[in-house]
DNA sequence: CCACAAAAAGAATGGCTGCTCTGCTTACGG
DNA sequence: CCGTAAGCAGAGCAGCCATTCTTTTTGTGG
């Protein structure tokens, strides 16, 4: 049956995907039509619409994969052996800050205000990320700093909400800074 | 001459502000068109376009009046007798943050990411508001910390940062957890 | 009070944008 | 290889929205 095979599906949806957020990166996400993703992606209107029910369902699903992609940063060092500490954590994870996504996170923020779906999606990464920063806070304390870990646990909640709110801001000033890069011409 | 008296005109130009605050609140910069904000204000879309040149120009308008509203609540703690600590700075600018305003100073965020003129704006702002904040803290670092004015300063830069970007964190939290309000029926 | 110019109202407009619809093309299973 | 059902292209459509234009109302200086 000569439907698209899962991969090959999956590829075109992100192709777009990714698309899409270097358009919203340029031109913000209400003032990017769908004629520009088509000529970014290089695909058409209707092969769009053949992916993704709707704008509003392909900004969700832009939004999800800049927030993921920082969580996964984040991840890994989540699970390394040597924790680093708090302030080296913090570092790193600011080293990692990509200017363009850095934008679209922060447009996120902006629509997260208005839209429930969004909101949703910014609010589950958040909790998300600041969780794995609390074990990775945790896990440092015990290790390092050789804390008992449940006082640890406890001790970790004001640090990793710290460490959220300054990594935040970083993204923030981030997403000010740098110059909206010009199109590709 | 008939024109309308000068206090006259700078009440419609808030009044029509305020309404535009509002709307934008509810359902974000781009999605409140200038019909929204007609009726919230009780006014034409004629009369709008009078007192402002374009719908960019009372977005800016709009920023303006939200972020300057922020600023001066610190302003008024920059300028007591007695400098509040940092934790209690803080948390009074928490306790003063109002849920609409948040909404909107977040989407404003957003939309300096693509739009020059609103960027300056923010820039501005927060520039002048880790200003005051550094003022702040240096004062409380000399009158109850006993701190050599100085060295105080320097010392001020890296907690004035810091609280900036907790506030900062705060505020988009206050964005994200309110529900958007209805419209008034 | 009055005259009159500015301000407000609100319908009209033109452009843009999201989305759909009709065939052509392609890739997959046999 | 081939038939077929999907993906895909791209023009077309309907609706919305910022802005303007004309007419009516209003406030102000004299």
């Amino acid at each position: 049956m000569p439907r698209l095979t899962d991969a090959r599906k999956e590829l075109r949806r992100t192709q777009i995907a990714e698309a899409a957020v270097r358009c919203f990166s340029r031109n913000g996400l209400e003032r990017t039509s769908i004629a520009d993703i088509t000529v970014e992606s290089g695909l058409s209107a209707g092969s769009i619409y053949a992916h993704y029910r709707n704008k509003a369902d392909l900004v969700r699903a832009a939004a999800r994969e800049v927030l993921a992609k920082r969580a996964d940063v984040l991840g890994e060092y989540a699970a390394a052996d040597a924790p680093p500490s708090p302030d080296e954590l913090l570092s790193r994870l600011i080293a990692a800050i990509d200017p363009a996504e850095a934008r679209v996170g922060v447009q996120t923020w902006g629509e997260a205000t208005t839209d429930p779906a969004i909101r949703d999606i910014v609010v589950d990464m958040t909790d998300r990320m600041r969780a794995m920063l609390h074990d990775c806070v945790t896990a440092w304390l015990v290790k390092v700093e050789h804390h008992e870990p449940p006082r640890a646990w406890e001790h970790a909640t004001p640090i990793a909400h710290r460490v959220m709110a300054l990594y935040q801001a970083e993204l923030l000033y981030t997403a000010l800074r740098t110059p909206t890069e010009e199109t590709p011409s």
